[in-house]
DNA sequence: ACGTGCGGGACTACCCGTTCCT
DNA sequence: AGGAACGGGTAGTCCCGCACGT
């Protein structure tokens, strides 16, 4: 979650910003935007309740769309170091989904996608979240797309397996948690594989 | 609790309770469990308060449960419906998405599936809004698989079949409405269909 | 606490109008008036919420006054109780106090006076209840001060007696429960007969 | 909760939280416990429902428990200041009883024992309230037995007379209440007093 | 600049005592 | 007598500034 660079761009002293973000992270992807109080947040953070608003004089949702803007970049990531492990952007997505279940078990299904519960939250309006957590979503699917680029799909076929996928990827993710059970990751990501193999191959 | 009234599938006169379990969905499906306040449901529905606490002494858990159950149940019966319209799975699946992308132009993107937003929020719980949240998933995933073994899909690929297209549509409403557009939900759609199509003829 | 006479005065059915009055007086000797819902009343009583207003239009401060108004006799009927069965009015004070600390004891000190915590709630205003109470109180006090009377005291002594005798008992009662020893009850009435004794022989 | 200033025994400037506790401390002894809405105690200290959370995370209970230390404290300190402008322990009781009537007839009646009222509701229960009662209690009655010893009385007796005396001037407060007449209180502390009196001269 | 104690209301879910109509 | 409905009121706590001491 924790960005390994130093992020030296606006703050001098490294952690107290990010922790916030971390934090609100954390608890976002757990039990969404409105059920996290500022209280669990700053707790969690071990951060004082001024801080906070020094560094996000928006309050809540300036952190809530920094902690969007992470997850987006987190979720990107994790797919470009899958697709650097393996040999095929097939091979890429089973171990996306592979990687998501092992997360899912690790947790007890209590961490799902960052962005998705949110999203849904705050779809309706355009507050800086839920501007943030379009923003998020389309940066991961820029990735997906560029990854299915890469080794040769047409650009407009690339686009749309990259929507598919991450939705089903999605979905999935929605069904695993309420099941407790994170094969529906794994078999969602298996037939987005076996679709895109498909595509490559034919 | 205690209707003494038949109950029919429709319910023809709207009763207190009945309002509020619609202005229930309505709202969560918008905004998300969390961020749904009591008196927001109470002046949508028309109902005093004292009403709420008759007709679900569980308060808004129980509640929620209730508009969970209420939109597993309409979410199998407009595919069925979708199912009954068109000559193959395949094109209710084309149906269900075109209906789902109407809903959502309909409402200015502000509606999206009723039990994912609250899926999400309650999923590291077990109360009784999580457990209703799942079941009704359960309910529309069976109400989806039925449909394909009718078409004379293998069990098993039916299961599959159907928890995927489940979570597809699911995610590709979640990027429609951050994205306003019903086009994820229609080119998920027509990617299912095409999913499926290959299987029954294959 | 219910009445052993038929009450046969308005109440055609006996056994609802009792079952509330005795249940009324059991809650708010435990909790007091304020803290005691008519819920738990009802439930106590088995009774249904509009049986209440039809024995009691007052609503709850008329069930109130009544269990006062029992209290109050149940209080002096046990001091007279006491008094048949000893030999001297001292004698029938520290059998009241063995009474009110097996009590307490047998209860594990969670029923106290029933009058003393509605009286000290309801004090400050002239309401129903309140008066009620005073009238229990002052029955209980003529009792304790005619059984002094008729052994001789004058009738001033007797009174101020009376009145200082009640008072300690009612106090020890408030000592007793917080402490969770009925020991300042048993000293108190001790005490309480020691001084009539005196006064007797003297 | 962590008061950099000596927090001085009758605190010169009445902060927030010692206006809340004094807020508290009057109703409860008027109404009680339950019956006293935090609203009134916000309003009567003029203080936002914030500051009380602030001051007092446990909240109603805290404050509670707060207010019955405080008043406590009062109590003793009431007794104690009577022993010093007096010439003997009877008479400071005398004086005491005198004090209390004077603050019934001044108050009309509304004021009573701070602790009495709060400690009958609470006596069920062992939350903090319920302690902070009894160990209020226990002080005022230390302060007492603390007199008496001074006198020259022995231990045991002495505590035994603080106890019964203490009980005696707080069944006293409740009939006086009733009654509308300070008289129960002036009378009971002039028979306490004469108890010591012989005590101590025999 | 940076942090923090304290204060400020609005709003939450809950449920209470009451009444109406059957 | 009884079940449904009615709102007002409960304690709680939320997210947020202001003003102070570094």
């Amino acid at each position: 979650m924790a960005s390994p660079e130093p992020q030296s761009e606006t703050d001098p002293q490294p952690g107290a910003r990010e922790r916030l973000i971390a934090a609100a992270a954390k608890l976002f992807q757990e039990k969404g935007y409105a059920a996290t109080g500022l209280n669990d947040i700053l707790a969690l953070a071990n951060s004082p309740k001024g801080s906070l608003y020094h560094h996000f004089p928006g309050g809540k949702a300036e952190l809530g769309a920094a902690a969007m803007q992470a997850a987006g970049k987190g979720m990107a990531r994790a797919l470009i170091e899958c697709r650097k492990k393996t040999q095929s952007s097939a091979d890429a997505v089973r171990a996306y989904g592979a990687l998501l279940a092992g997360w899912l078990e690790g947790s007890a299904f209590v961490r799902g996608c960052p962005v998705a519960t949110v999203a849904l939250e705050e779809a309706p309006g355009d507050g800086p979240v839920a501007q943030a957590a379009a923003a998020a979503f389309d940066h991961a699917q820029k990735a997906f797309e560029t990854m299915l680029v890469a080794e040769g799909l047409e650009d407009g076929l690339a686009k749309r397996r990259a929507a598919f996928g991450l939705a089903a990827i999605e979905g999935a993710l929605i069904q695993a948690r309420l099941k407790r059970s994170a094969d529906p990751v794994r078999d969602a990501a298996d037939d987005i594989a076996a679709l895109i193999e498909n595509d490559v191959t034919g």
